[in-house]
DNA sequence: CGCTATGTTGAACGCCCTCAACGTGAGTGG
DNA sequence: CCACTCACGTTGAGGGCGTTCAACATAGCG
């Protein structure tokens, strides 16, 4: 299914993409450029690991994960992703994809044809840049992830997850409490925990007074108490 | 100290740095706003948590490690850095730096001001673009780094940055077998593990005709061996 | 030669995993 | 409307991987 596509313009996620620095009339050397809207299912796939390269997208509603799964069956979530997000680009040109994107929840993009993007980035310096920035900002929030993963204990590692997704959730102007699509699985894929130990140790939090998850919405009930459970500086 | 500076177009890292794709002319425009080079003791801080961006770095030489620190006083290492990267940059323009960079030996880095360089990517699209790759490029490793946190044990973990360390060396055309500036402790804060796990498992490792360290030198025995127990795919 | 950082080895503890059983809610089809 | 199914969450018991604490080598360096 393909909704109309629309101006860009007019985006709604157009300041958190990597179109936010861009004057209207750069905006329109993008609309030249891009394809139209697509709209993919939950459960459905905006890229998979060993591929070589297809289109790039923009998220423009919806949440994605980043995975990759391991020779033993194991699978590590990378990042939750939310709208605004750019997916898809492959340093070296003509290798594979290191890892999978998987809709979380039904997934609007903004489809762009890697040929006509790149010839887009070379041209337009503010656009090179941002993409640029958005880049050394996700390495940033994977070095982040490194230090739940290498130094945190359960506890601080989920209080570090809810945090981290709440500021992103509220960043990003969601309603809140925010509605996580996320199973407790989930949860424990991107924590290097088991789901058994994800329940307890959510149990745990909530009985704390610090959180409260009924359903899949999340509620922060002490902030600052997450904050420093989470080990935030 | 201040080494003398030398032709970009000599340089001995330029193949491995976002330089790469550059022409000679092009090569010279950076030539003429890069700085001296400069030398940091090991030991050394190239970039501090916390501060504000000074100037860009690319290294030519040496080893770095990009770690951070916890409020538990904890320390996560990101990554061990080869020459050719780039080092310095923030995607927030007046946010502070998240991560910190020491010297692990002795290092000599290429001085890129702030200021120039980032005019010079605007001007040279080459340029953007290869920093761009180099940022996605890091953050496909992050992710890497991620798996080996989240999904694997101390056996694999440590046989998966040991043959991470080979391949890179290898590549970046350093003499085998590798030296290593690392202490176990190094290895435990970048894999979280104790020092003293590292040893034990190191040892196993050695003891099954895997890899032999003798001092800081590391020599692969068995490559195919070391590919499998690191569950690379 | 002594000092300090680093590596090794042993023993006991604990966080998290594994296995297992059961509860719960949404969706489906009768 | 109910019975059924299946995914998801909860709770309990026991075990293992890695930690912690401690003592002792070993090596680099003044």
């Amino acid at each position: 299914m393909q909704p109309a596509p629309h101006s860009c313009v007019g985006c709604l996620v157009r300041h958190q993409t990597i179109c936010a620095p861009l004057t209207d009339a750069q905006l329109r050397e993008v609309e030249a450029t891009r394809l139209h809207d697509q709209l993919v299912p939950r459960g459905g796939h905006l890229l998979r690991s060993g591929e070589r390269g297809g289109a790039f997208f923009t998220v423009k509603s919806g949440w994605v994960m980043l995975y990759s799964l391991l020779p033993d069956g194991g699978r590590q979530i990378h990042e939750f992703v939310l709208p605004g997000a750019f997916l898809g680009f492959q340093p070296e040109s003509g290798a594979v994809l290191a890892y999978s994107a998987e809709a979380l929840t039904d997934v609007t993009v903004c489809v762009l044809p890697r040929e006509g993007t790149v010839r887009l980035l070379r041209e337009v310096p503010e656009l090179a840049m941002s993409f640029a920035c958005t880049a050394w900002h996700a390495q940033a929030h994977a070095f982040q992830q490194q230090a739940s993963l290498g130094r945190r204990n359960a506890r601080e590692r989920i209080a570090h997850l809810l945090h981290d997704l709440q500021q992103r959730a509220r960043q990003s102007g969601m309603a809140e409490p925010v509605s996580l699509p996320l199973t407790q699985e989930h949860i424990g894929d991107a924590l290097g925990l088991t789901p058994v130990h994800v329940s307890r140790t959510l149990k745990a939090l909530r009985d704390d007074g610090i959180v409260s998850t009924s359903g899949h919405l999340l509620e922060v009930l002490d902030s600052a108490r997450l904050a420093q459970e989470a080990l935030v500086a």
